[in-house]
DNA sequence: AGATATTGTTTTATATCATAACAATACTTA
DNA sequence: TAAGTATTGTTATGATATAAAACAATATCT
């Protein structure tokens, strides 16, 4: 039994003290963690962070979106956006265009070197990916994993 | 599909861009990101983030051990865990004791204060865990989950 | 005994993340 | 149309997490 909770045989409910391994959090962080630290190693020859990634693959997937979309879409906060911005510009690789219907707005592209160095970017991670897989034994595994992270995200706390 | 390379017909092999949604990465952490948050409302009522819960928990588990001990287990940096164990001693939940084998190092305990403490901090976690057991859809789905991060973390980089 | 290692600690640097305020522009509605 | 309100990108700032370097006290090794 792994179950946190149980019945102790005086009617009271004992509260069992958790193991650390076995506690969801935990190891969703530990997880994480080494996975984050493969794609550091992977990526630190060409210099790019796993948000960094993350705009670029948006930005490619679909161009034109204004800063607000993209940054919303990962969870960034709009005013921590801005610098991460600056950085994929001054490297040339995205740029704000100023946006004819909303002024205020910018929209979002990949400059023709970004879509060279998105291409790299790909096939690097694709190294980082595949050995992901591997380890967790196939892609069934990695499809049995998605599946269950959707879970937890899911619903999202309604407060 | 959902694989991130294929072959295009052209003989050379493609690099698809990845779709944020399918990487493993990505999605562990949003869902450690949400799992977190709900551990952080469930905790907010005693003042105990998770660093905090994971050491008293370990104490708990085994009292008398060292800080770089402690510290290590949970991947916390000896130099990190100071200002953390101070606020648990502050607070009268855990305590420094003079080691009487090694006069470098500290046996750290819980106070009988923070047993009590645990005891509802346990409590409060079973809630917490169960709501994310129920979000995966049950035990069995808990236990797919926690063998596959664990294939993750198996194999640490060499190095 | 002398060299070397470990433990807890302080200090410092960096990265991440959130919040508040602001100017420019857009939208709403009276 | 004018006035009020909301949104967008931005700057500034603070909180937190994380890592590295150096140090004194103590332990261990040779």
């Amino acid at each position: 039994m792994t179950d946190a909770s149980k019945e102790n045989g005086t009617g009271t409910a004992a509260v069992t003290i958790p193991a650390m391994q076995d506690i969801i959090g935990y190891k969703l962080r530990r997880a994480q963690l080494v996975v984050f630290q493969d794609f550091l190693d992977t990526f630190s020859k060409i210099k790019l962070r796993p948000a960094e990634f993350s705009v670029l693959t948006l930005i490619a997937q679909t161009p034109g979106q204004k800063q607000t979309e993209i940054a919303e879409q990962l969870g960034i906060k709009r005013a921590n956006f801005v610098a991460l911005m600056d950085g994929l510009e001054k490297r040339g690789l995205a740029e704000r265009r100023k946006a004819e219907t909303d002024k205020r707005s910018h929209s979002l592209h990949l400059t023709p070197e970004g879509v060279e160095f998105t291409k790299k970017m790909a096939a690097l991670w694709n190294t980082h990916e595949q050995r992901m897989i591997d380890r967790l034994g196939g892609p069934a595994e990695r499809d049995t994993l998605l599946a269950l992270l959707d879970r937890l995200l899911g619903a999202k706390p309604t407060k």
